[in-house]
DNA sequence: GGCACTATTTATAAGCC
DNA sequence: TGGCTTATAAATAGTGC
């Protein structure tokens, strides 16, 4: 078994086991009714997911909350630095999105609180809709915004550590909101 | 093709089909020299991860480096409605004690806040797109839903910690393709 | 690229240890 | 749980269309 070096076959034999592939996955998570995502690369590039369950992003969520499974087994990986790299230029990229994103967030989220706070029940109700109307393309981005900020904090803000440390209970919000104004004043 | 209703038949069923798909997912990534990445959870929630070709990470981030590809298939999916709602419920419920905390732990930083905003609309200009996607309060919810989730993850991860120390992301693996091929080889 | 057909290989279920 | 055996089912490679 090694790869296919002519790029024809290769596009090829990719095309028909990725479905193949695709319906084993299909198959064990219905006879299992269990989540499966599967993320494929194609020899030219294309990507490929496929999900049971829920979104692919929903069992991403599922993963990363059960960190000691995760954890169990560390892989070593000699390209994993490079990948740091590249999520460090995605960060970038991305950061001022990001931050302005969480402080329109933060700053929504106010305001909504000021309406609300004195009918939480009714404020159960209004997560119903939310729910149909984030279950798109948008939401999809929305989740991928987390990630990638979370991976972000994860990866570099030592800062935000220390800070988390000292303030166990101060709301996680308030990093936010200084990560935001920080960013903001740069 | 069904759900295997008896759960030891079902436990069954799924180690072996987790092995084989694993397997072929090997072979996929190998012969084709591809990215790979599947995650899986058994009947009773363990997870397993499997990537090739670099960190399960490094492949979520390639992939969301890719979002017109990503978002195209917003995964054609019977029950995801319902674990969304499932999701939103939970959220609701963790979320509103941390709402109102949060809420009286930060009034008085509104006015800080808004005070940024000026700054940070100019800046916002640039990515008027982005910024849109969350412009509803309901949406505006769910993403700090996201974050607040995310960072308490963060903050009580052992695991998440020692790795902040070597500033690297490691959070999902348990199988690689070096473990594969040698695997393979026996 | 897809579809159909067939020879061959592989995966699987069932049983057993 | 994992390994082993065997008949059967499924997947695959090769081919032509």
């Amino acid at each position: 078994m090694k790869k296919i070096e002519d790029p024809e076959s290769r596009k090829q034999f990719y095309s028909k086991r990725k479905d193949s592939l695709v319906k084993k996955s299909n198959e064990l998570g219905v006879v299992c009714d269990t989540y499966i995502a599967l993320l494929m690369f194609s020899p030219t590039g294309e990507v490929t997911t496929y999900s049971r369950g829920k979104s692919f992003e929903g069992i991403m969520i599922n993963a990363i909350n059960q960190p000691d499974e995760l954890n169990r087994q560390p892989t070593p990986n000699p390209d994993e630095e490079h990948l740091m790299q590249s999520l460090a230029q995605s960060k970038a990229e991305r950061g001022m999105i990001e931050k302005i994103s969480m402080y329109e967030a933060h700053k929504e989220k106010l305001s909504e609180l000021q309406k609300t706070l004195s009918e939480a029940k009714e404020k159960r109700r209004f997560y119903e809709p939310q729910v149909e109307n984030i279950n798109t393309v948008e939401e999809v981005d929305v989740y991928k915004e987390y990630l990638l900020g979370a991976m972000e904090r994860v990866k570099r803000s030592k800062a935000n550590q220390e800070f988390l440390k000292r303030n166990r209970n101060v709301m996680l919000s308030s990093v936010n909101a200084e990560d935001m104004a920080a960013a903001c004043n740069n």
